[in-house]
RNA sequence: GGCCCCAUGGUCUAGCGGUUAGGACGUUGGCCUCUCACGCCGAAAUCCCGGGUUCAAUUCCCGGUGGGGUCACCA
């Protein structure tokens, strides 16, 4: 039987190299055993989700070059992809194992949720986790309550609490791992917003589409035995688990936005090869099984087994990103390179929306590109500028503490997140009022740390222009610089 | 902290009982050269520790240590 494989991001954010990197093992299997390769959509967190995180995701994935059989955008037999319009398939499901008596329906509040969790934070206790406070609850008279309109979530009744164990065999580590029943919790199913959890759409979904082989990343491998044991309540057969090593930074901690760019964008904006991006996930983990290093999805396909592929995890590793993409841009010929600088950094609308604010400022033609040249480019030199970013009535720890602020926040504020001049300058103006600095301090910083310069179009335009990973980069390479140096 | 996973130079990896432990990135010395980059030649740097098993362990087993993940009405 053909595998089908599944890849399911989150619309939360910004498309992420971690997603990427398990779509293509996902994908090098898929395509490796003549199966299917699906995208599902996991937008269950109503709080989160966005469909512009979904297009982006799409976009993201096949500017990468991946395709699927099935997903959102193409249809397929077992849709619809989006979880979020699954939901009466959930509903029934949760009905079938409340049913069985597999889960509960569970009234505790947050507040009583919270204080038990500082209870037993305070009691040191060995597993934190739901008490079983309603576990007992009588079926009929929580159907009333529920009935009546009482808020409650549902929970999974997890068998066998004292001596049970639940076992999974992860194909990549080639072993067994087993848990303790009493190391799971009884994990919400079902919120009281009516959405399912991760883990119920997934199984259901995973169950229903048909896959065979769950490659994931390791964060959720001890989860997995709730997994299993939901198979288990509804009488399913588990597919086959496989947890990958997670991307690290060069800590070893978990790949995070705090500490590396992880956009797919960011790549893409910056003119990443996508197939050198490909390649270099690749290395990640995985080898041909000699010197090689430099190959394609192809290759990886034709060599690829999980004997192959090592479960530790890898630190992305920038500066090697770099020196792959250096050698393919110097592989190209100039005809090659020409086309895709102009597809990419050059292309007619972003040309067009750099001149629609150089045409006023130039005096030749000739001095077009040194004007919009602040849109390009990594990293910009600070060197000329530093001094003015010495606000007189602020410390270098105030300075470099405003910028971290701004650059955490645009994350957060869905109107920032956009990236629209408007919406910045309306972020950027609450966010200096509600910090109690001046617009004009805060502009000023902004200006200098996205541009280099002292002289730009409106900074909103401006940062628009450059693009939100590349505001990103140059934010936090000058907050670098700040704390490199000597206080004022 | 409990549980789980992982462990070859700084980083990504090859190795699958006997090798001068190979390659790549990075670092570094030199050559090339008007500069830089490329290219070429060279160097430093690794089997986490301790027990076993074995004639022989980087390799197999156990323990320790270290790192990571996870303990949400987020995925």
């Amino acid at each position: 039987m053909p595998p089908r494989v599944r890849i399911a991001p989150s619309p939360t954010g910004d498309p992420h190299v971690g997603t990427a990197y398990i779509a293509l093992f996902n994908y090098v299997f898929a395509r490796k055993y003549g199966g299917r390769f699906i995208l599902r959509i996991e937008d269950t967190d109503r709080e989160r989700s966005t469909s512009s995180s979904e297009d982006a995701i799409i976009e993201a994935l096949r500017w990468l070059g991946f395709e699927w059989e099935e997903g959102p955008d193409v249809g397929g037999p077992h849709g619809p992809y989006r979880q979020s319009e699954r939901l009466d398939i959930y509903r029934g499901h949760i009905a079938r194992l409340m049913e069985g008596g597999h889960a509960y329906r569970c009234f505790c509040t947050r507040e009583r949720l919270d204080a038990l969790r500082k209870e037993q934070l305070a009691a040191k206790a060995d597993h934190l986790g739901y008490d079983g406070h309603c576990r007992g609850l009588d079926p009929a008279a929580s159907a009333e309550r529920a009935k009546a309109g009482e808020a409650h979530v549902v929970r999974l009744r997890i068998p066998d609490k004292e001596e049970g164990t639940t076992v999974f065999f992860d194909d990549l580590r080639g072993k067994e791992v087993e848990i303790a029943n009493r190391q799971i919790d009884d994990q919400v199913l079902f919120k009281s917003d009516g959405f399912p959890t991760y883990h119920l759409a997934n199984v259901v979904d995973d169950h229903l589409m048909g896959i065979t082989h769950v490659i994931r990343g390791e964060e959720w491998i001890t989860s997995t035995p709730k997994h299993v044991l939901l198979y288990r309540a509804f009488g399913w057969e588990p597919p086959r688990f496989i947890h990958l090593g997670l991307l690290r930074n060069a800590d070893r901690s978990k790949l995070s936005k705090r500490k590396n760019p992880v956009s797919i964008f960011h790549y893409r904006d910056l003119g990443y090869l996508p197939e050198t991006l490909i390649n270099f996930l690749g290395t990640l983990g995985f080898s041909l099984g000699d010197d090689r290093e430099r190959f394609t999805v192809d290759e990886m396909i034709t060599h690829f087994d999980w004997s192959r592929v090592s479960a530790g995890g890898p630190v992305f590793d920038a500066a090697k990103l770099d020196s792959f993409n250096a050698a393919d841009i110097r592989a190209l010929t100039v005809d090659e390179l020409y086309l895709k600088v102009m597809d990419r950094v050059l292309s007619p609308e972003r040309l067009k929306g750099l001149l629609v604010h150089a045409k006023e400022r130039i005096d030749r033609l000739d001095d077009v590109i040194p004007y919009i040249s602040f849109a390009f480019g990594a990293e910009v030199d600070y060197g000329p500028v530093l001094a003015k970013v010495r606000l007189k009535k602020r410390t270098r720890a105030e300075v470099i503490a405003i910028l971290k602020d701004y650059a955490q926040e645009i994350e957060k504020d869905p109107g920032a997140r956009t990236f629209e001049p408007d919406a910045l300058e309306a972020f950027s103006r609450g966010f200096c009022e509600s910090r109690g600095w001046k617009a004009r301090e805060v502009f000023t910083l902004l200006r200098i740390g996205v541009t280099g310069r002292t002289a730009t179009p409106s900074l909103f335009d401006t940062m628009a222009l450059c693009g939100k990973d590349r505001c990103r980069l140059r934010l936090r390479h000058l907050i670098s610089v700040l704390e490199g140096e000597a206080d004022w």
